[in-house]
DNA sequence: GATAACAAAATTGTCGACAATGTTAGCCTT
DNA sequence: AAGGCTAACATTGTCGACAATTTTGTTATC
């Protein structure tokens, strides 16, 4: 099992310091291991990865671009703190980015990478069956198909959106609230759903059932931790 | 006239050397001033500005979250070459948002900020009318409009998205292209739809709406490129 | 005359030190 | 004892210098 997916965003071996360490310290926060709401010194992390405040700054900078942490002058950087409210309020970004993206797709996806990717959901599904890689596919699974898509949909504003800066949050919450879909059986065949109307070109019905997909995420949330 | 609206993410007077550059480059980044695909050469800007190297890269790494300079390393950042690609691209990434953000001001909009908004449209009409704000109205006014209703969305990522990000580079087009919508009195008609749907809170003519008025802008953009 | 290798210059990346601002602890006043 | 002032401390912001890399220009060779 892979620990990271190999999203775009992470490819290592950018040959700037301040660029490894960005990464470096991307992940720490999506795992949780510099916590939600935690100070960010400088002199502490600069010592932590063994270089000096001047990259760290700079990837700090970036860090506030991609909003993971939020800075206030001279007082310092802040990971930022995950709130439920922010939350849903990504899931309606992601309803309309990703409808839009599954919209394009149907109409661009080449039908061998269609294949490939039924392919893949077939493999998500004897995961789920084994009740062995149900973690996997709740955590990174899930994210890997949509992730796809929004590859898929050729639109490279779209996937830099989504793929490079919303989906680091959207992880730091799978992450740290430990949120499930809670209803893998079902995403699954919704997941079939949508990749058939790809297939069938069928665009409108493509873009409606990412967006009930989604929307049925959102709610599931919604729900749940209203109860609580 | 003012010369800048005043966007959130315009506000000055933040007390550090970097910000406040940050913001300059961007006016003259949007404005044209700093040429599309020019090299950004750090002695001669930090000359420029009158700052050090040090808060100026911390700019550029903000300037290329924003997607406004592509940097490679040990090479240097270059401010991004706009394309008629990439712009049709941000033109999908609008309908899916704005169309969201519509839909979303139509069941959270407060009445008093709807007649505030009708009374702009009633004033760009009227410049229209008068064809003197001709230009106001298709370079800002416009803008203008879809900002106040992605603020009134109440969705702080949208926000963000929108407003912070993507609007810099709309702008940038608008200015570089000289992209008028070249149909203002229908493009006002379609405000003025979509502001009904608000009003009488019908979200999904809202959305419908907004979505149709940016995918027509599109198409407009489209044709009139592809014929030259 | 063109090309390849080398050297020099310029640019980017990194660092440590200093200045400016925020924070905190202790003292004094009431 | 509580509140406010002051001074010491810590952190952030800025700068100039040095190291690493790329680009440019030169020379020598074919």
């Amino acid at each position: 099992m892979t620990n990271e997916p190999l999203y775009a965003s992470e490819s290592q071996q950018s040959s700037t310091l301040s660029d490894r360490v960005c990464h470096e310290i991307i992940t720490a926060i999506v795992k949780g291991e510099i916590p939600a709401g935690a100070k960010i010194s400088e002199p502490e992390l600069a010592k932590t990865y063994g270089i000096s405040r001047g990259p760290l700054r700079e990837a700090i900078r970036r860090l506030e671009g991609l909003r993971l942490v939020e800075r206030k002058p001279h007082i310092g950087a802040r990971v930022v703190q995950l709130s439920v409210k922010e939350l849903l309020e990504i899931y309606r970004v992601r309803e309309a980015l990703e409808g839009m993206a599954c919209r394009l797709a149907a109409t661009v996806m080449p039908q061998e990478e269609i294949n490939q990717l039924r392919t893949l959901l077939d493999h998500h599904q004897s995961g789920i069956e084994e009740q062995e890689g149900q973690a996997y596919f709740q955590k990174e699974g899930d994210l890997d198909f949509h992730y796809r898509i929004v590859m898929a949909s050729g639109n490279s504003k779209l996937q830099e959106l989504l793929a490079a800066d919303l989906y680091h949050l959207v992880r730091m919450y799978r992450y740290q609230f430990s949120l499930f879909s809670s209803r893998p059986t079902m995403a699954l065949r919704e997941h079939h759903q949508i990749l058939d109307a790809i297939e069938a070109r069928d665009e409108e019905l493509a873009e409606l059932l990412m967006r009930r997909h989604i929307s049925a995420s959102r709610r599931n949330i919604e729900s749940k931790l209203n109860q609580s």
